[in-house]
DNA sequence: GTGCAATTTGAATGAACGCTCAAGAATGCC
DNA sequence: GGCATTCTTGAGCGTTCATTCAAATTGCAC
């Protein structure tokens, strides 16, 4: 396995996304590989192993992706809960990824029942979003921003639940005022979260 | 195109759901469809003309199916709104195909950005389902169980939503009790919109 | 400039794909 | 039983699939 430079391995990553993304496992060939990365087929199995390989690693590239994204709306809110809401309404604003589904959802979908290899990398990525839902919710704890009694595992499931829906739905062609009509409605639910200061 | 008996018919769409609802329409091969219905390609092309044809065909029996479930659902219960809330809640305690995800979404998911036959297929579906729950809303309203001032398209949209991702959410091995939970909090959220009697 | 190792290249591979259609089997009619 | 018609069958079609690897190219030390 060579070692690609990282600048170049990033961007094969993007590309490779992009592509899987667009038509799912089975439906992107490694022709269409080759015309997104412009990459030669040697150079895609040298750097990744497989097709199946190239889409592992395009996946956990997009999970940490989202954890960023997650983070640094916790970040940059004013509080965790805020920082939730405001990660829920920035999903109907990217007008780019708005009418794309959870890539994370879309291969438990495809690969639900056949292939192991996805199926795991799918549900581990869904697995930590979930532990980094909590985390926010748990630090509002803390905070007293939210209600010590609060079943944080349960209310981080039902968040996820929630973002999962919208992003499906999203993929409805002209679906978008209405995406963001429901984007409101999920984040006025995670605001009442908040328990009443006392 | 011949014609099958109504039966081998329907016998044979039951069987093609069965297979695509597992592989997707890529990951199912013909092959895959011959071993499930018992049909020769020949019978197969003659009855439904070719694979997407075939696709087309069980995923418009999947929309029948929950759309008669829907109905049956609303029919037994004591309200329209008691109707959507035990159809919900029946999506947890369906063994069989709780762990499966719901056929539309999947379809949508595997050809937002491409198949634009499927994509239609499956957007009329969501559609038609949206509009049952409607009904049920409306229904709901004549009888004065919900508030006349409810906006139905609006509530039968987030109620689509919460299945959608409720089903998604159930893809995920060993989530049995989480996701009767959730349904469970579904379910509580449509009989919330109960306008408390006066 | 020369020699050597590392990398890039894309034609070639066998397998699997969706689909067809000529030939065989079954059926209906007299 | 004989004949015409309809339905069933599955080998085989051309294509495309993921993958490989020998040859060409490049980068570097001296």
């Amino acid at each position: 396995m060579v070692k690609l430079t990282t600048h170049d391995r990033a961007a094969a990553l993007a590309a490779g996304l992009d592509a899987f993304w667009q038509w799912g496992f089975h439906g992107t060939s490694m022709k269409d590989l080759e015309r997104a990365t412009g990459m030669h087929p040697g150079s895609i199995y040298a750097a990744f192993g497989s097709k199946r390989g190239f889409y592992v690693a395009a996946l956990d590239r997009y999970t940490e992706d989202v954890l960023a994204d997650l983070r640094r709306h916790a970040s940059e809110a004013a509080s965790p809960i805020e920082g939730l809401a405001g990660f829920v309404e920035a999903i109907a604003l990217d007008q780019d990824r708005s009418a794309r589904s959870c890539m994370l959802v879309k291969t438990l979908l495809e690969h639900g029942e056949g292939d192991e290899t996805l199926r795991r990398s799918a549900e581990s990525g869904i697995a930590a979003i979930e532990t980094e839902i909590g985390n926010n919710l748990r630090r509002a704890q803390q905070r007293g921003e939210a209600s010590a009694s609060l079943e944080v595992e349960h209310a981080a499931r039902r968040i996820q639940l929630n973002i999962m829906g919208l992003r499906s739905f999203a993929c409805r062609p002209g679906a978008n005022e209405s995406v963001a009509l429901m984007a409101h409605d999920i984040a006025s639910e995670i605001r009442k979260l908040k328990q009443v200061p006392s």
